[in-house]
DNA sequence: TGTACATCAGTGAACGCGCGTTCACTGATGTAC
DNA sequence: TGTACATCAGTGAACGCGCGTTCACTGATGTAC
């Protein structure tokens, strides 16, 4: 009987005492992996992993406690990736806020139609806060605790509205309430888009600006100076 | 051994010679009944639907080719669901076409919302064209042919603008483009309220009524009078 | 009017598969003495 | 310096389950003669 291969060939060895937690990580990338070949997280079974990995199955428990566990470090890593693209977007965009709101619009829309399978993962479930799945009350880099999957890219959001009001280049009076419309409708652009790849969308660039611009109330900086 | 008996306890009887058919109505039920109650349509297998319908697993066969068709079965009537309450909720808003289109809206919103687990199989997966799983060119109730899941709802919303338009209540000079924007707005709201019970959403009456007049270049009559 | 037969509507047992999970285990490596 | 031992990082076989699918079948009912 020949040793468990993962799907790339490589046998893999064993780790060094003392580096088991190598296996953690390898878990939550074989995941990702069989989520990006699937188009979806049905595929991440504990036998498929361990399989995508090259160990055995039940090797797998000492690290996570079941299936939905890997899912979630896989979700969590994805949040991640959606927040730090937004992050660049907007700081590629330049100095003024207007541009810096669609840039990280633009790139959240890019990473979600660019990453389907990975971006459908992270709303596929009912999500209530992350303390149902690890530790009591996850903090954030600065401390918070992270109360939603998503506050994160939700409050960068916020915050790039904020900062156009603060400009003169928004009149919106909700900054919240406006913040909630620009997400929800990239997220129906993301999996609509996804869903009905067939459907004659308009050109993204244009249409994102546009409805950004309208759902924020912000107008572009040449109209207000 | 006890035979087969439906999630009801009522047990099944035979069909009449010639009534078969009726079978094939009561499996597309019982997969709708799993996916309600399941919140997702990863409960409909082959057994489970014969279980829920009181019947061996291999009496499905003469009806559906595989779990697929059953579930293709039942997004099709789910959307007849949906277009129906879009139609009702337009016709209970009285006869200006900006209340006509909120009014609509609002209804596709409400059967989303009230029925998450219906929505979320409608655009779960990803959707060419009809074609793929049935007759080759199916026809809608018009005669015309029926080329994307969802277009019956979506011309139900270009009209609605369209209308909107002719009346001058709305300025658009893209009816096509700002009705996607509408619907893509009006399913991320519903598939992330649904996701994300717990975030603080806006009181969906006023939300959506606002980005819908937004998104819609639209202004209330008064305004216009 | 009777009767043989075809058809319809569905059954019951069986198969092989992948799954989650358990259990006792193996072999390398660091550490105490 | 040697050696016994504890620990770490996993393994391999086995279990019971639900699944899709096949196969030969059963029993009621309509129909031809």
């Amino acid at each position: 009987v020949a040793a468990p291969v993962s799907r790339t060939g490589r046998q893999r060895q064993r780790n060094a005492r003392g580096q088991g937690a190598r296996l953690t990580e390898d878990i939550v990338t074989g995941a990702l992996t069989l989520i990006e070949r699937a188009g979806s997280d049905e595929a991440v079974t504990l036998r498929a992993v361990a399989r995508e990995v090259g160990i055995a199955a039940p090797s797998i428990y000492p690290h996570f406690a079941d299936r939905d566990a890997i899912v979630m470090a896989a979700v969590l890593r994805i949040f991640d990736e959606l927040t730090n693209a937004i992050v660049q977007g907007a700081a590629a965009a330049g100095p003024d806020p207007v541009d810096r709101l669609v840039g990280g619009c633009e790139a959240y829309l890019g990473y979600g139609l660019s990453h389907p399978a990975r971006y459908g993962v992270l709303f596929s479930e009912r999500r209530t806060s992350a303390g149902d799945y690890c530790e009591p009350v996850p903090l954030g880099p600065d401390g918070r605790p992270v109360l939603e999957f998503g506050a994160e890219a939700f409050a960068l959001l916020v915050s790039a509205i904020q900062d156009c009001v603060k400009e003169g280049a928004s009149d919106s009076t909700d900054v919240v309430a406006d913040a909630t419309a620009v997400w929800v409708a990239l997220h129906g652009t993301v999996t609509l888009g996804t869903a009905l790849p067939g459907f004659p969308w308009p050109a993204p660039a244009q249409f994102v600006r546009k409805f950004v611009l309208s759902l924020a109330h912000a107008t572009v900086a040449q109209d207000h100076s």
